[in-house]
DNA sequence: TCATCTATATGCAAGCTGCATCTAGATGAT
DNA sequence: ATCATCTAGATGCAGCTTGCATATAGATGA
């Protein structure tokens, strides 16, 4: 069984996601020092990505997506072991596109507790069907 | 200029989603009693679809994808104006999956407020570069 | 030599969404 | 009567994101 990696938990049918969540948490990885897409993969685990890990390809192409649009830089780089690996550095560009998507998930974060309050809000009034029964 | 309605924000470029996010808001407002797509698209306003609102369309398909699967029941009424609409209401299982839902929209603020701690936590220690700048 | 691990990358299909468009009954103005 | 507009629902299509499978290839160790 070759290639990829990390293809254990089954991961079907997971509800949760925000869009493209996984670019932000790549963009604040690269805040904290220059990387590879091997690596970021092991440390996205500090985002709950532990129980349901995110796809190696998905990472691969997010990051040569930043690089696209001028968020990141990559080089290559001869590692002590294995092969090489394409290393990424954070642009200013990117920190300030890191900074918008917080901005964002913050609104996300306002919408959902929107929905949170409507839904509390309801069931109080309406305590008879759903959880309690 | 036909069809639909709500045409006129822009609405491009929004990053910030959560994927399939309309679906447990018809729920929601359902679960307040039964009602129709072009009704439920006006109520939508409350869970912040105001400035950015739904679209039609996905409206109607979500309801039709509800009904398929077995979450609501629809019938044709006649209203006192205009033409016939599709009332749509929760089943008991519809019930359960909004419930469902719910426990996944808590895990996604879970993700969500992983990741602002991540990054205020981040920002301290690197307190030069970023948003203050 | 061969399997395995590290590392990156591509092809493809499924799912969600937005935009444009279509149908069609009801309503109101001319 | 006719025509524009409003209400209500629906479909086609294209774009984007994702997950899965697979390809490639250097390094390592048995």
């Amino acid at each position: 069984m070759p290639g990829g990696r990390r293809r254990r938990g089954a991961h079907n049918r997971c509800e949760r996601r925000i869009t493209r969540f996984l670019e932000p948490c790549l963009l604040l990885l690269l805040h904290g020092g220059e990387s590879h897409g091997y690596e970021l993969l092991d440390n996205l685990g500090r985002f709950g990505f532990s129980e349901n890990p995110a796809d190696s390809s998905t990472i691969y192409r997010i990051l040569r997506s930043l690089e696209d649009r001028g968020f990141v830089t990559s080089r290559w780089a001869e590692g002590d072991s294995g092969p090489a690996r394409r290393v990424y550095s954070l642009s200013p560009a990117g920190d300030g596109y890191l900074h918008l998507w917080v901005g964002d998930l913050e609104e996300t974060d306002r919408i959902l507790h929107l929905f949170f309050s409507e839904y509390r809000n309801h069931m109080e009034l309406h305590h008879n069907s759903g959880k309690d029964t």
